[in-house]
DNA sequence: TTCATATTGTAGCCAAAACTACATTTTGAC
DNA sequence: GTCAAAATGTAGTTTTGGCTACAATATGAA
């Protein structure tokens, strides 16, 4: 994938606490862009048993040329494939991001409702934190709520 | 705060669950630079005395050039001052979203914290995840702390 | 005071993500 | 089988956020 950042972390001044704050966010924006259309595709091809650009387009609030345009990088990052007017599929690697993408959404509304959050902020807020939730984050999620079960 | 969003959750077609989980997130990616810089930018004045660009720029990891431009935009936006080497300055209304997100971002980072996540992706994962915690959400968190102080 | 160096600023380029407007293809009603 | 409507695709524009390269300004050592 490698979006941009090559030597971004590279030679950080290393002083005090806020120098690292910061970075990780930028190239991982492409990414959430990424995240969130193979999530909905996934949802579209088991619910609907198919994913046509005008649905995907409506989901997500944006224009049919915006989504096509979209899933064209999909394809370029090697996560979808689509031939004109026969809908958008995933490829392994992408139903590989999905699954995760799913796994990770889920964890992140659990936890908020946990936190007394109600289930439609849950949702909403999920939608943007998700992308942002580490590994080691999201293993400390799925063991706080395993003990408070 | 009413980062930018508009007339975007206005006429989702609601049919089922995950209709209106994407949307916001799209506008609300240019506040999360602002406030960035404007967190940064706060943090500068007080510990340093002088925010000045190529401290911005090799803080958030981007060139001076492109911190420039930036900054550009928050005096557009009406967060910053600047004049030419002369170092850059908060408005009114940068302190007062530098404050708010100050607030909100430790806020995120204790929750992190309290659920088991160490100090280190606490912070580094706050930094993403701040942007997209909503005003309900905020309040569930503090009061989370609070109950369990 | 001069001048090298560091800082700051400007210009121009690129890719992503959004839009509108227009063209093409499919599909379904007839 | 035709043809209108819906879906899809394409083109061109904008803004953002990033970069490099180059120009201008400050600053500090000598």
């Amino acid at each position: 994938m490698h979006p941009v950042g090559k030597g971004l972390m590279a030679k950080l001044p290393a002083e005090g606490t806020q120098a690292r704050r910061f970075g990780k966010t930028r190239s991982a924006q492409s990414t959430a862009l990424h995240e969130d259309y193979v999530e909905l595709i996934a949802d579209l091809l088991e619910g609907e048993g198919e994913a046509r650009p005008t649905d995907i387009a409506r989901r997500l609030g944006v224009s049919h040329a915006t989504a096509i345009k979209s899933i064209a990088r999909l394809k370029r990052a090697g996560l979808a494939t689509a031939r004109p007017y026969r809908g958008v599929f995933l490829t392994e690697k992408g139903r590989a991001l999905a699954e995760r993408v799913r796994l990770r959404h889920r964890l992140v509304v659990d936890v908020l409702r946990a936190l007394g959050v109600s289930s439609e902020a849950a949702e909403a807020d999920a939608e943007g934190i998700e992308h942002y939730v580490s590994e080691h984050t999201l293993k400390a999620f799925a063991q706080f709520l395993k003990s408070r079960a």
